[in-house]
DNA sequence: TTGTGTTTTATTGCCTCC
DNA sequence: GGAGGCAATAAAACACAA
């Protein structure tokens, strides 16, 4: 790392330089809450032979220029460590299970390393300040490629939910389409039924203008403007037509109202306006069983 | 034992912030 | 300008199948 004036070492040595090789970091396993217990008391200078650094030059400098380790950490760590610290070759080394599990906690706490912190870890872990800011960042970047693959989990799992939906929305619409489309050819056609349609419609409205005056204007035709329809607002359609009844009364409105062209053709912008919900067996069904000719 | 894939450790260069 | 973070990457350490 001669960009930042610190003496790591390089390369050096192969899987064989290593005697301890494939020792599991399983092996080493204890809960977290001891490991945390027993760190101050026992430091992990002495833990383990494998966590160790491949410093080309132990006690050398880190990237602010400052010594991995002053002269109280060395007198911390023990002769014994100290000089199989520095027999050390130079290669990496894998730390122990026990300062892994350490930092892990640590990480746990806050994935950000301040300066105070680093240098607590590293007292209580044995290590430089510098190998706990590399542990520190390259376990920050497996957390966010796994929180990336956790994140693309959940939005997979979103979109499959809703594509789903969708599907069976679209599935669902179909459907409906061919029962709207069933109930149309259900109901009365043009050329089968124009006359029983007729008939009933002749005796409908004989009924209604038999009763009263008002019952002439209700069965009167009302004007609907263009707005209402398209707005679908019933409350600018039943506003009665007057001008539909003439001067001489019920002859000019049976006259129009019974011509069986001008029935169906009123049926079928009823179709095209009204709900499904409002037809029974092709026929309008409503209260007032005329507001349909607006249509 | 060896080849190969994966994980971990460490380096480098660039960037931002103070 | 120094300190520290991050992305990309190299390389060692490790796991495992053949």
């Amino acid at each position: 790392m001669a960009g930042r004036g610190v003496v790591y070492g390089g390369a050096g040595g192969g899987d064989s330089l290593d005697p301890t090789k494939k020792l599991k970091i399983s092996s080493h396993d204890q809960p977290l809450d001891s490991v945390f217990a027993s760190a101050s008391s026992k430091p992990f200078l002495v833990s383990g032979s494998r966590a160790m650094l491949s410093f080309g030059s132990v006690g050398g400098v880190n990237r602010s220029g400052n010594l991995f380790f002053s002269s109280s950490d060395q007198e911390e760590s023990g002769d014994e460590y100290l000089e199989e610290y520095f027999s050390q070759p130079e290669k990496k080394r894998r730390l122990s299970a026990d300062q892994i599990q350490f930092l892990e906690k640590s990480f746990e706490a806050e994935n950000k390393l301040e300066p105070e912190r680093k240098i607590q870890l590293a007292k209580e872990l044995g290590l430089p300040p510098r190998q706990i800011a590399i542990w520190f960042q390259n376990r920050r970047a497996r957390w966010k490629t796994r929180q990336l693959e956790t994140d693309y989990d959940t939005l997979h799992t979103s979109y499959t939910s809703l594509k789903t939906n969708y599907d069976n929305l679209l599935k669902e619409n179909e459907k409906l389409k061919a029962e709207v489309l069933r109930l149309k050819n259900n109901g009365l056609t043009r050329d089968t039924d124009k006359a029983l349609f007729q008939e009933m419609l002749k005796e409908t409205i004989a009924d209604m203008i038999s009763q009263d005056h008002e019952s002439k204007v209700s069965a009167a035709p009302f004007k609907c403007d263009d707005q209402s329809l398209e707005s679908g607002d019933s409350s600018h359609v039943v506003e009665p037509d007057r001008s539909d009844l003439s001067q001489n009364g019920e002859d000019d409105l049976n006259e129009e109202l019974l011509q069986p062209d001008y029935m169906f053709s009123k049926i079928e912008d009823a179709h095209r306006h009204l709900p499904a919900s409002s037809f029974y067996y092709g026929l309008p069904v409503e209260d007032h069983a005329f507001s349909f000719w607006s249509y």
